[in-house]
DNA sequence: ACTTATATGTTGCATATACAACACGGAGAC
DNA sequence: GTCTCCGTGTTGTATATGCAACATATAAGT
């Protein structure tokens, strides 16, 4: 009995993954502390950074986040002047936004170089792996 | 300019850890919703079943958790009934704690069988590699 | 035109999460 | 003995997160 919970938690695969988003969320958002900026916020702003502007639910799709946690990170990032909405559904990064985001990159490299360092060459290539195997998971039957 | 914006989006192990752990949290938390449970107290259960009493702290540091965010987790599971405290440091599951996790082990099954399915086992030897290396982080050097 | 389905955004509610600051108690250092 | 440090737990505050329910608007079917 005892033992069989032993091995339920060492195989849970979302215990799993729990722990290890905790451990490197903490790194990323320690280091982007004196920005101002969270991962979460930043990935956003990144994205529209990257992508131009776009409605809250394609962010959602490719952030696999619910369109209301999208939208209230939208809400407290547009209080802090970071995007703002141009019509009823897109939001688009703010000049603030952009210098924000590009300021803080220092503070990104580092805390990606320091999670590089933990994971190596093939743990950054698993989580490639995996995100792949994540957002394709309905492609294919 | 756009095209580093496109790979720091594309590289960030944050984002990409994030994102997987949506989605697999999403599957489990899905599954379970039918028990009460979400994965995080369920892991909380689990391992007061396979270690017996422990303290607030030593779940965190097994959990990679903040000992703030173990303290409202048991206060939640504690107004459930499903742990105790046994004293001012340690907590224990409780005989209801004990049923419900045993009972929620099918949906349990269920939902790391579809990931298991995702990731194929490749992808499952890969979350094991990270967890290690994560929790190993410290150990030398 | 009416209806139905789909996509979008918002709000109520609840959990999960961490940092900072605090309180407490034990273990050593002196 | 006293003081300091460390481990532990709690509370204030804030973000992040998702589901359910709702409101809208657009598109498609009839």
């Amino acid at each position: 009995m005892d033992q069989i919970a032993i091995d339920i938690a060492k195989q849970c695969l979302a215990g799993q993954i729990k722990i290890i988003s905790r451990v490197v969320v903490g790194i990323y958002d320690r280091e982007l502390k004196s920005s101002g900026l969270k991962i979460t916020q930043a990935s956003i702003l990144v994205h529209l950074l990257a992508y131009g502007s776009r409605s809250g639910s394609a962010l959602g799709r490719s952030l696999q986040m619910d369109k209301s946690t999208v939208s209230r990170n939208i809400d407290r990032m547009e209080r802090n002047g970071w995007v703002k909405k141009t019509d009823a559904e897109n939001v688009e990064i703010t000049e603030t936004g952009r210098e924000l985001i590009l300021s803080a990159r220092p503070q990104w490299e580092k805390a990606q170089k320091t999670v590089c360092n933990i994971f190596g060459s093939d743990g950054v290539e698993a989580v490639k792996m995996l995100t792949d195997k994540v957002k394709n998971r309905n492609k294919r039957k």
